[in-house]
DNA sequence: CCGTACATGGGTGGCACCACCCATCTCGGG
DNA sequence: CCCGAGATGGGTGGTGCCACCCATGTACGG
């Protein structure tokens, strides 16, 4: 765990499948004399590994990005480095998404939408161990989500499991369940099991409802 | 028409929904001596404004944008302001959406995957009439296509009919061939016909492709 | 230690989708 | 005045989606 009680700049990792996001980030970040970018993720799985090895102390992390997502991200990074501070960053304005980056860890949820000087406070925030939300409004719904988190109780629970949402991304994205079933090494009946299992949990009637869904919560691009 | 022998830097119009690209690839571009960003823009809507309002020499244009697409912002603003350069700026790496972006008039398509170099020489490419394009393979092709649409009528014409429009929103919303059939009062024969020649248009495969298609392009909502 | 949730896999059958083939009618432009 | 584009409609056949039925193994919590 790092000790933020130290001076010098707070160390960022940024990760975001977009170079230039990336890019114009980090000169707003940079731009900053308390913060610092220390490292850049294109995807999840690079975020995780660049965490391990620069041990920041803050990572702002994109929500939808390949290979591993940021909320999957998130959910590894505050596992394996708990003194971690977490700000996710996202294009869409969605419930399902704000409270899933909450329950996995995250100081602070942050719209692509808003102005640069947001961002540089939501960093600031995170990093008093206050939460940090877009509208600035609704604080007081997150102040009582992490109250209720904190004694444990009756969380917004996930709606799908973490494979069906693997699948989801994949349906949503247009293969067949036979490439799915290439794709995952597992039988095509069973993708489409856990498809049916979808269908009938959100009360759709087929893939293309699944997938305007999938676009809806940010799973994937339109 | 703005006289590009003059001397100054390139003075250019940025249109992106999300504030903090908007930043970030202000700060990119300000950071060139022989670039300058004048405005920027929300929206489609507002970038047609302001462009009218400043007279810059170049659009960026990112393509999904609310209310008014990147595309159509294109379109409008290649007919109303001739000597304008435009530049498409996009999350996709999809090759309709390429074409279409040149059918508009734009001059470059530029990835937000790619890096901040990239983006810049993009824009000098665009002043300086050069087509630019993500991968530089396919250089060839856009010029040929330039070449072409620079002595036949420039006209970008509808790709989809009004009729294949109406059918497409139905098809996108989830209705089955024999809903729409029912609708329209017409052969369920006839809706097959129009979503068939819609995939043919477009190089799709199945209305899952559709649909996000017409959710690009604002038909419908996810 | 047992129930519940989750992931895995199989079979059958109906129907929608989609790719081919064919045709007629209308309307506007060369 | 014809010709191409668009809208209309039909047939055939393959394949994927989806709704039912069935089962096994594992892991976690009460």
């Amino acid at each position: 765990m790092i000790d933020r009680t130290a001076p010098g700049p707070v160390r960022i990792l940024l990760a975001d499948d977009h170079a230039l996001v990336r890019r114009g980030v980090r000169l707003i970040l940079d731009g900053e004399p308390d913060l610092e970018v220390v490292a850049e993720a294109g995807d999840g799985a690079e975020a995780l590994a660049l965490a391990r090895e620069h041990r920041p102390d803050l990572a702002v992390l994109d929500v939808a990005m390949p290979r591993m997502t940021g909320l999957q991200a998130a959910r590894e990074l505050s596992a394996a480095l708990p003194g971690l501070r977490l700000l996710m960053l996202t294009m869409y304005d969605n419930e399902q998404y704000f409270f899933e980056a909450l329950k996995a860890g995250a100081a602070g949820y942050v719209l692509k939408s808003v102005a640069d000087r947001d961002l540089v406070e939501a960093c600031r925030s995170a990093m008093r161990g206050e939460p940090f939300l877009y509208p600035g409004a609704v604080t007081a719904l997150i102040r009582h989500y992490l109250d209720r988190a904190r004694q444990g109780e009756g969380v917004p629970e996930k709606i799908l499991t973490a494979r069906e949402e693997e699948i989801l991304k994949l349906v949503a994205e247009g293969h067949s369940s036979k490439e799915i079933a290439a794709t995952l090494v597992i039988s095509v009946k069973t993708v489409e099991r856990h498809r049916a299992n979808m269908l009938h949990k959100l009360g759709m009637r087929d893939r293309l409802e699944l997938t305007r869904y999938a676009i809806r919560v940010g799973l994937i691009e339109p």
